[in-house]
DNA sequence: TTAGGATTGG
């Protein structure tokens, strides 16, 4: 077959193709078959931007839907298309496009079992004598709205123990082990990396770069990297990562809880939601599957004979030979041994003279050997610093002199030995920088006595020191959000005065209540006031069930304003299951704007179109129009959050409400209107707890009722976020420490109100926590 | 190309 380039063609009728060629069905894609004159025939759901391959051909990928199985569970298939085929191709496809492709190599398609795809893949290039014929996209039919084809993201991430070797892939990863950029034996930088991921699976990298800012930018083990475009090479049995054309990274803090902030050199880099919630899932992961040392050593806690990493500032460097290079560092600790002055003249020193003497006896000599002797001199004077696998070797037992101990960093790369320098932007460099500043000089200079020997032990550790502080300190852990003017009250004149009133409390948390703290969030309803538990999914799967006994009302299908796709699943139930796409200026809207109505689906499948979809509503049908479920159901899911309404309060309409938000310019499908629109009067996720305070002169309990401005969680997203519900645990923590005592508890600075209950039986007087909210900086 | 994790010399 002749090469052929790409052709543009309006309506299929005006250029048929080759008479010899024949279609072919993705079930009869086999090995061993002759495709030669055989052509494929699908609509372009996915494509991914072009990128080069190691050997500098162009590459392209583009995902078909074969429409003649479009019901079928594997109904996509994956195109590969080489050089410059590759590109005149991604110039001219536009999503929704009929694609016909003869003349391509069959080949098992290595990304199968992530992508659910066809099991072959289609190859495609000048070379094999490939043709394409491209038809201008058209109006979009039933078929490709189903979407149940979803537009997937447009990075695939491979898990570790799904590498091939030869591929090229993306990966995200937690970093095991890694060694700080050094500058390599051939023309670039390297750096070594490890990640370790949920699939327990371990993948060693070797990254080079001319550009050291194009490394990445890891500072500590337990950090979480994102590769794009690493080359997987098997290597004694085991597969590896190297830096292939157009690798990038970005880096993340590893923390749980801390904001999500890309470290990376690469401009214009892609960063989405869904990748954010990588990061976090990756966080939450680690914490519990990777062993984290502890806090980092301080100068302070050094033990001799063995190996530390350190966070510190340069204060003073210096040559002292041809291999070895001298870093004066200090972290505002004193190292309770003496330690070893490297004889240099003090006018060799590079650094300010004034500094370097203040600082004399909190700073430590550093002796850096080899190939870090060229890092070493390139550093500049008062930067962070984080040196990898210092030595503390002690001095030899026959030295006549008081021992002391010495610090070096030997040569090699072993065990990530190195220097990074840290941005001050980083969260280490932040913290010691505000203790740096806070450093009495002359309390060390009185210490220079004391600093021979002093191991009996009554050297505080830096988090006794620490928390010590923060008791001192006595800073709120709760701040008021208004009334700043008000005077405190004591809690014993709170008790004694009538309700209703209003005051400013200072009192640490005794206790508070419900102790497992998913039984705190409620759904509330401001209209009638009630309260109620949040339904367990088990309920919602029952009421599911039931609604799909109902079966679908064929006459509801296809409307004026929504689209319908029904079909029946192949197992043994033979469950019927509609999905009504809303149209909006008879366009069916991008997933993540969609709405769509679903009848018959399972928990599972609402809750995969949630993933994909804006708002998803389950839905019955009746003889006349489509209605929502009992009002035990959410009337509304959107992301991970489910809306319900109030069964006293709400007089359901049907769905045919709906359609005037449908005709809005821009509807916004927010869950009020939608709720406003089908008579709904929507429930509220809220916290409700018990707080008894006390602040030495009484005890008073307190109801925190709390949408989100208390603890700064949407109560609406904890029960579906693992690391919402860690976080308040930890603020719960910080608040009323476990086992603690009341000494080591903090103080809340509220705000309540009093007011009065009264029944035919009794009065009583409650208490309320309002305008209040956690400290940025509790955790 | 370089490194391919796996301390300890000066």
């Amino acid at each position: 077959m002749p090469v052929q380039l790409l052709k543009i063609i309006k309506g299929r009728s005006e250029t048929p193709l080759p008479r010899h060629l024949q279609k072919v069905d993705l079930r009869h894609l086999r090995e061993g078959f002759d495709h030669t004159n055989k052509y494929f025939e699908g609509i372009v759901i996915l494509s991914y931007p072009v990128t080069k391959l190691g050997d500098g051909t162009d590459f392209f990928k583009v995902v078909l839907q074969d429409m003649d199985n479009s019901c079928s569970r594997i109904n996509s298939i994956n195109i590969l298309i080489y050089g410059k085929m590759a590109e005149d191709c991604a110039q001219v496809i536009c999503h929704g496009d009929t694609f016909v492709v003869a003349g391509f190599k069959l080949a098992k398609s290595p990304t199968a079992r992530e992508d659910g795809r066809h099991g072959y893949h289609l190859e495609v290039s000048e070379e094999a004598a490939s043709a394409i014929y491209i038809y201008s996209k058209q109006r979009i039919t039933a078929a490709s709205k189903t979407a149940l084809v979803p537009v997937a993201p447009k990075y695939v991430y491979t898990p570790l123990n799904h590498l091939k070797d030869g591929t090229i892939v993306n990966l995200y990863g937690v970093v095991k082990f890694f060694k700080p950029p050094y500058i390599s034996k051939g023309t670039d930088f390297c750096s070594v990396v490890t990640l370790v991921d949920p699939s327990n699976a371990k993948l060693t990298c070797s990254l080079f770069s001319g550009n050291l800012d194009s490394l990445p930018k890891i500072y500590k083990v337990g950090d979480i990297v994102r590769f794009h475009r690493i080359k997987i090479r098997e290597y004694n049995g085991q597969m590896q990562g190297i830096t292939s054309a157009g690798f990038a990274s970005l880096a993340f803090d590893g923390t749980v809880g801390a904001p999500i902030v890309p470290r990376t050199s690469t401009k214009g880099y892609s960063f989405m939601d869904e990748e954010q919630k990588t990061v976090e899932d990756l966080r939450i992961w680690a914490a519990s599957n990777l062993s984290i040392s502890g806090p980092a050593a301080k100068l302070s806690g050094v033990q001799p004979m063995l190996f530390f990493d350190l966070t510190c500032q340069l204060v003073g460097k210096a040559k002292v030979d041809g291999s070895s290079f001298l870093l004066k560092v200090w972290d505002g600790t004193k190292c309770p041994y003496p330690t070893w002055k490297v004889p240099v003249e003090a006018r060799d020193v590079e650094g300010e003279k004034g500094h370097l003497h203040r600082l004399r006896n909190l700073t430590v000599d550093i002796l850096v050997y080899d190939n870090h002797v060229h890092l070493a001199r390139s550093l500049k004077i008062g930067s962070f610093l984080r040196i990898y696998s210092i030595h503390t070797k002690q001095a030899s037992a026959d030295n006549e002199d008081a021992s002391h101990i010495e610090f070096h960093l030997h040569g090699g790369t072993g065990y990530g030995r190195g220097i990074g320098v840290l941005p001050e932007s980083n969260p280490d460099v932040k913290d010691l920088k505000v203790f740096l500043e806070s450093v009495d000089l002359a309390d060390s200079q009185d210490m220079e006595s004391m600093s021979s020997v002093e191991l009996d032990g009554t050297f505080y550790s830096d988090t006794d020191f620490e928390s010590d502080l923060q008791r001192y300190q006595h800073l709120p852990v709760t701040v008021l959000t208004d009334h700043q003017d008000l005077n405190n009250t004591e809690l014993k004149t709170i008790l004694n005065s009538t309700a209703p009133q209003q005051y400013r409390i200072r009192a640490k948390l005794r206790t508070y209540k419900p102790q497992k703290l998913y039984q705190s969030v409620k759904l509330h309803c401001s209209k009638c006031n009630s309260l109620q538990e949040v339904p367990h999914g088990d309920k919602l799967a029952l009421i599911l069930q039931g609604s799909a006994i109902t079966a679908p009302n064929p006459e509801l299908c296809n409307t004026s304003w929504y689209d319908s796709v029904m079909w029946t699943t192949q197992d043994q139930k033979q469950r019927k299951i509609t999905i009504h796409f809303v149209r909006h200026n008879e366009m069916i809207q991008q997933p993540q704007n969609a709405l769509l109505m679903i009848e018959g689906g399972t928990l599972k499948e609402i809750w995969k179109l949630t993933k994909r979809f804006k708002c998803v509503i389950p839905v019955k049908s009746t003889e006349h129009d489509l209605e929502l479920l009992d009002l035990s159901a959410p009337f509304l899911l959107q992301g991970n959050i489910k809306y319900y309404g109030c069964k006293q309060c709400s007089t359901p309409k049907p769905m045919k409400s709906l359609s005037s938000m449908a005709a809005e310019r821009q509807p916004s499908w927010e869950p009020t209107e939608i709720a406003q629109v089908l008579g709904i009067e929507p429930l509220q996720y809220v916290f409700i707890m018990k707080f008894t305070l006390v602040d030495g002169t009484g005890a008073l309990d307190a109801y925190l009722f709390d949408y989100e401005k208390f603890f700064k969680i949407p109560a609406s997203e904890i029960l579906t976020t693992d690391f919402l519900q860690q976080k308040m645990q930890m603020i719960m923590n910080a608040l009323c420490p476990p086992g603690g005592k009341l000494d080591d508890s903090p103080w809340l600075e509220c705000f309540i109100k009093s007011y009065n209950v009264r029944d035919a039986m009794k009065h009583q007087v409650y208490y309320q926590i309002f305008d209040t909210t956690i400290v940025e900086d509790v955790l």
